[in-house]
DNA sequence: CTATTATTTGTTATCGTTTTCATCAGAAAC
DNA sequence: GTTTCTGATGAAAACGATAACAAATAATAG
């Protein structure tokens, strides 16, 4: 049916074996045998089964990141810094989406574990922390973006306590003593460190912690407005809003900005992510900016090193974040 | 060093065929065989290795997507509906990015020729349409969301012409006569498309085409701005603007907030693509909606089915658009 | 009770590569 | 002129699964 490496060598009157020497371009192979191999394969447009070659060496070169979905442009940093690490070790990454459901990130898990990829990286995993920890102590897995407790995996992320804490603190520090937090209902890691760091801030400032200020939705930006709306609306309202992710800011600015608020001075806004349209919507947002492209080289760059160590590194790496100072703090 | 089928059918002590036959559940073997190897799959922890299987059955039952970069999150609902239609026939679809590089495109469709993958579904070529015409005779390949002209491939997309068409013609309808176009300079054919609907619709309600109503910037909000301001600026002002992507609206509009304009009613707004944020973003945004999950689904659904048959199907399908009417044309 | 069919099994070839090993020619060494 | 080394080659054995075929057993028919 298709054309084999047997088609090219019985077409270069050679041998398979030097075909696939001068294929993997390998040293004790004439010059002549090398045209002769390169003509027969351009005249057959040969181009060889991987499968085969794979199973010979029982390595793909490929490794698989999952994510929840490509929804999220912010993924994208993640992903090129993947790429790029990847790249200098000769592999290739393939991206595939878990769709928020735990059984089909364990259906795509499937992909390792039947060697049809070399290593997988899990950015923003819906499995629990028991089924990660046990499933990386015989394959290759590592985590980016978010940790989580107790599971014994190679992660790569940043310190979402303290930048939680660095958000809040700021808007302490520009005088602010009523700070709402709009966070979500769903708990990943990163949001229930980035609430730890609002209530330390707090803490350290000797602000006392009001469950009222606190409002608890979901990632879309209309739960922000909600929120917003909400916050707005109790009897001692806030001077100031952290939000724990763009999205959400946006959303809870839309409702401020419909609400006649003068975001920035009566009400000061304080994003996470530093998403592409958090410098396009006016007032722009002030937020956490986290390191992505690092996080995504790092994963892997780690992630290629344990694959070829019988000792491997399940450490966490914890990466710098930064504010991003804009308006609606009012710089 | 691995477990391999022949560990399994020792321990269930079955051969490894009956093994085989267990694990992709065929009909003629015995429940007492069943059983045995279940349980010895659990004990051992088995999982078969895919590139053996793969390699003897010559399919992957996977699919590959490739894009420019998940950036655009409005790839998100196409890839769900590719998702939908493999998973539908029992395959999955993996997801690549070209980073806009025609060399590294390429070099992913070396996974589909080094049968990796059984087909390639391309968002948004690099390559020209002489070289993917001609990759298409020999391999699984479609193309999705843009077409190509002169190119002979299984396309799914919508008509770009008629869409620019339908969006100006609106704005006509609405009194005006002068109407911008911000579109870019990097010639994507559905660019080009959509700015001929636009020169189209001028024509047929016997408005001049004004040269300097045409700005020609690239995909980033920042262009939008800029072009929206250069717009501004001629000597015989625009009443609209038609912007060939909503990113590129949503950057035009921040020029016309921050100048005073009263968008909706000075000066109309038409985007294109109704991603995520032209609802979010106030004034929310006039724009043509393309059915991506349908295109998505579509195009998988074809190209599944031309894996099968031998007279592929090499047509173009257009699906339809629809208009989004908000506050921007004063709706 | 034998003949026939149906069901369940195992043996073995096969998919397309890479790699080990043996061979063989030619060059270098003595 | 024999021996030793080198470099280039091919034959054949992997890699881990599936499938074609054959064989064995059980079930049914006569």
């Amino acid at each position: 049916m298709s054309i084999t490496i047997k088609d090219v060598a019985k077409a270069a009157h050679v041998s398979v074996a030097t075909v696939s020497r001068v294929l993997n371009n390998k040293s004790n192979v004439s010059e002549d045998a090398v045209e002769a191999v390169n003509q027969a394969v351009k005249a057959l447009g040969y181009s060889p089964n991987f499968l085969g070659r794979d199973l010979r060496k029982s390595e793909t070169r490929r490794i698989l990141a999952i994510i929840a979905s490509t929804e999220q442009s912010f993924y994208s940093e993640v992903l090129r810094g993947m790429e790029e690490a990847a790249a200098i070790k000769g592999y290739d990454v393939l991206i595939a989406t878990t769709r928020d459901d735990p059984r089909h990130e364990m259906h795509l898990l499937g992909m390792l574990f039947s060697r049809s990829v070399d290593g997988a990286v899990l950015l923003g995993p819906k499995l629990s922390a028991e089924e990660i920890s046990g499933l990386a102590q015989n394959h290759n897995i590592a985590m980016c973006l978010e940790r989580l407790e107790n599971c014994n995996v190679l992660t790569v992320t940043i310190d979402n306590v303290k930048a939680g804490y660095d958000a809040v603190n700021y808007l302490i520090g520009k005088g602010r003593r009523r700070i709402g937090l709009i966070t979500t209902k769903q708990r990943s890691q990163s949001s229930i460190d980035r609430e730890k760091g609002y209530k330390h801030a707090l803490e350290d400032n000797g602000i006392e912690y009001d469950e009222n200020l606190v409002y608890y939705g979901s990632y879309e930006a209309e739960s922000g407005t909600k929120g917003c709306e909400a916050l707005m609306k109790i009897e001692n309202k806030p001077d100031a809003i952290f939000a724990i992710s763009d999205m959400i800011a946006i959303g809870a600015m839309n409702y401020a900005l419909s609400a006649g608020i003068n975001i920035g001075k009566d009400v000061l806004f304080f994003g996470f992510d530093d998403i592409q349209y958090s410098h396009i919507f006016v007032p722009h947002l002030s937020t956490v900016r986290q390191p992505c492209f690092m996080q995504g080289k790092l994963v892997v760059e780690k992630l290629l090193e344990n694959m070829k160590s019988d000792e491997p590194d399940r450490s966490l790496y914890t990466l710098p974040h930064s504010l991003i100072l804009r308006e609606t703090t009012g710089d």
